[in-house]
DNA sequence: TTCCTTTTGTGTACGCTGTATCGATCGGAT
DNA sequence: ATCCGATCGATACAGCGTACACAAAAGGAA
């Protein structure tokens, strides 16, 4: 497990500044720039993220708490404040802890290079479900991990001839194809786990009451026929890469490239 | 404004139970088909989902709270209990309020149709922007006026030859862009008017000290040239625009549709 | 009218959350 | 030896969702 947030170059002009640390109406990645110079310190950034990420994997983002984050890591509950300053930036350190770990392949065509960045972001949410269940505020977080993705996104888009804007608003449709995608999986996720149900055949025993109620009005019958005689209704991966493939063959063809 | 719970036509089979209106256990949908035969009441699903969409349009989906819709309605903070079993179910109402005032137009081609979904989805988005807001559980919600939606949607793909996992998958792939594309802009609503930026270049200027810091390592060329260069940053609408057409394009390509 | 039952709204309280504030403690330069 | 700033601890507070028991009001039967 690399250092997240040391690998960034401290930019030029950086004065030293002292008590940087603990400025906390700087931006949160030019606070971790110099985290701390203390030897003793028991916390640091890396260890806080690394703790909330592992307690979201195992019981979902809901059991992020300040105090239970804090009592994963051995101490009092306001201690983690002193590195973040409150629950949305903890938020934000856990998404770029995790952002890091994306490795996208350079050198190819920018189809395969779109490609490969949703099927790692969709990757990451499936190993990470909390990711796609972030608060709005979250969704924004610029942090050096997702700036790098983006970075790689748009230099496959670059040198084909496209406008900046047009570069950026491609980015922006796969990455929003798939955050939409995944939100949604996720959500059903989520649900599963918390009524502990372990099947797409579970899934709808359990929701057969409220399905059965609606069909009974006799309102849907093109939704019934797809419950009847659909076969793949738990091929999520399936469904995703339909339309993943038709947003990139549609970019293809509208754009000529 | 008309009566959103009682077109619901009562399907047949269902006993008149006794208490049906207060067993909590049973879905919300199902409850709301016999809302109350006491003529007295000051509170109902309509007055509680319409002054709870009322605040949360105002103020945003963070003022929304049992207290506050309480206090919106004149009545103590227990009481919408009885018609809600708590906050969920009052989020899926207020959901199923707002898409009831979605109209697709019918007898259109399949891609008219999903024009037409995607564009009044991003329009009752814009209108309640809380909508692209709400936590992964009411994402799922299968209210009444939602699945009229997925119907439409679904008849509008019928009779092309396709297999119901296609035009499902079809359907929430437009849905699932829509839906990750508004909840990025939603996003950046919340917060410009949280912190009262009212134009893109006021949102730059806050976002100034952060993105310059990110520049200033140098690791990001390509979305350099993307801030000095591109012309439509603000432009939402062709953003939106451009990746639907591109989605759209691609399945007519790739379904011979 | 009177009584009884069922429905509807009230009052109070509990455990939990995020976090402001202040005091104690420790490490290292002076 | 001293000081000082960086850490961390303890306490406290307002606000949240909601469980629970009770009061008020309406409708039906006598």
């Amino acid at each position: 497990m690399y250092d997240v947030y040391f690998r960034y170059v401290v930019p030029a002009g950086e004065e030293k500044g002292d008590g940087m640390a603990t400025d906390r109406s700087a931006p949160l990645w030019e606070r971790l720039e110099r985290p701390a110079p203390a030897p003793r310190q028991t916390l640091s950034p890396q260890r806080i993220a690394m703790a909330a990420v592992a307690v979201a994997d195992a019981e979902g983002l809901e059991a992020i708490t300040m105090r239970r984050l804090a009592t994963e890591l051995g101490v009092a509950p306001m201690a983690p404040y002193r590195y973040v300053s409150g629950k949305d930036d903890l938020l934000e350190l856990m998404v770029d802890h995790v952002y890091a770990g994306m490795r996208l392949p350079g050198g190819l065509g920018w189809r395969e290079s779109l490609h490969a960045l949703a099927v790692g972001t969709r990757e990451l949410m499936l190993e990470h479900r909390w990711l796609a269940q972030l608060p709005p505020q979250t969704k924004l977080a610029l942090t050096p991990s997702r700036m790098a993705v983006a970075e790689q996104s748009l230099t496959a888009l670059d040198g084909l001839g496209l406008d900046p804007d047009t570069m950026m608003g491609i980015f922006r449709s796969v990455d929003a194809y798939v955050q939409g995608a995944m939100s949604y999986d996720s959500a059903v996720d989520a649900f599963m786990s918390e009524q502990s149900l372990s099947s797409g055949d579970e899934l709808r025993t359990e929701l057969a009451p409220l399905i059965a109620w609606h069909m009974r009005t006799g309102h849907y019958p093109t939704y019934q026929h797809y419950l009847r005689t659909a076969a793949r209704k738990d091929d999520r991966q399936w469904q995703f890469d339909l339309g993943l493939n038709c947003l990139l063959d549609g970019i293809a063809a509208r754009l000529n490239i």
